[in-house]
DNA sequence: TATAGTGTACTGCTATACGTGGTACACATA
DNA sequence: TATGTGTACCACGTATAGCAGTACACTATA
């Protein structure tokens, strides 16, 4: 079963931890494709929070094409699909790779432990669940 | 000579932007320990921005090891050390290293690409200057 | 000593983001 | 018909981001 947690007044917004979290149960397997997720308003009541913020959680990944909304049935997670221009998706990666790595850097951390840190996530983000994932 | 680019009303907030490309400079040796920055107000110039929002940078730089300021002198490079726990720091980075591998997958990029990615990025960025770094 | 440049700390103001609370509506299903 | 679903509002309070201006203490230099 997929468990969701959140903690508020942390540095990140609870919308964000909510986006984080579907997405990695997503890239990991523990959610497949067509699966359902909690409804807003359930998902609301477990975490204690306002059924806006977690549509407002789900309505961006909509946008970016991890989750399907159906109208009255429920949000299921999406088929692949690209949502950016090659343009586009490079520079996220980029942006979001500069980010990552300038604060490992400052935190101490030599090329080698982050390279060896990023290895070790993927395997354990990875082995978990087979995936099938076909890309250009 | 070290230069600094900042796109106003972009996803990112502009003090984070001074923020990461400071760290950047400074992990990648364009910025080596000692050397000055520009002051906040000449910076705040060139940027088009208000001085706060410069200081503002700064002061979080400072907070996480990475500068020194000396009143009345100006900011510094600060020579390399310790400013959270060993847990603290291994959170950090746990954190750090979900939120961009969750973006990168959701972006459909490969385990095998994204492992590239971070080599290339960590060769370009330390290849550039000699760096020596003891860590524990 | 005077002056200029430095970091720092305020106050006030505007705009936006975050989150709650409530209401309402259209859709789907049993 | 009744219930549960996504979605779209509005109002409100709080926090963050950024600008503008002012002020003060420090440092260096003429």
């Amino acid at each position: 079963m997929f468990e969701l947690r959140v903690t508020p007044g942390g540095n990140r917004p609870i919308y964000r931890q909510i986006i984080d979290q579907v997405r990695q149960a997503v890239a990991t397997g523990e959610l497949a494709v067509g699966d359902a997720l909690p409804s807003v308003r359930q998902l609301a009541e477990e975490l204690v929070l306002n059924h806006n913020t977690v549509a407002k959680a789900y309505a961006e990944l909509v946008r970016e094409g991890v989750l399907d909304s159906r109208h009255g049935r429920g949000v299921f997670v999406a088929k692949r699909r690209r949502v950016y221009s090659a343009g586009e998706r490079k520079r996220r990666l980029d942006q979001a790779l500069n980010v990552f790595l300038s604060e490992a850097l400052t935190l101490d951390y030599t090329p080698q432990q982050i390279e060896e840190a990023v290895t070790n996530w993927l395997d354990q983000m990875t082995t978990s669940k087979a995936k099938d994932s076909e890309v250009d």
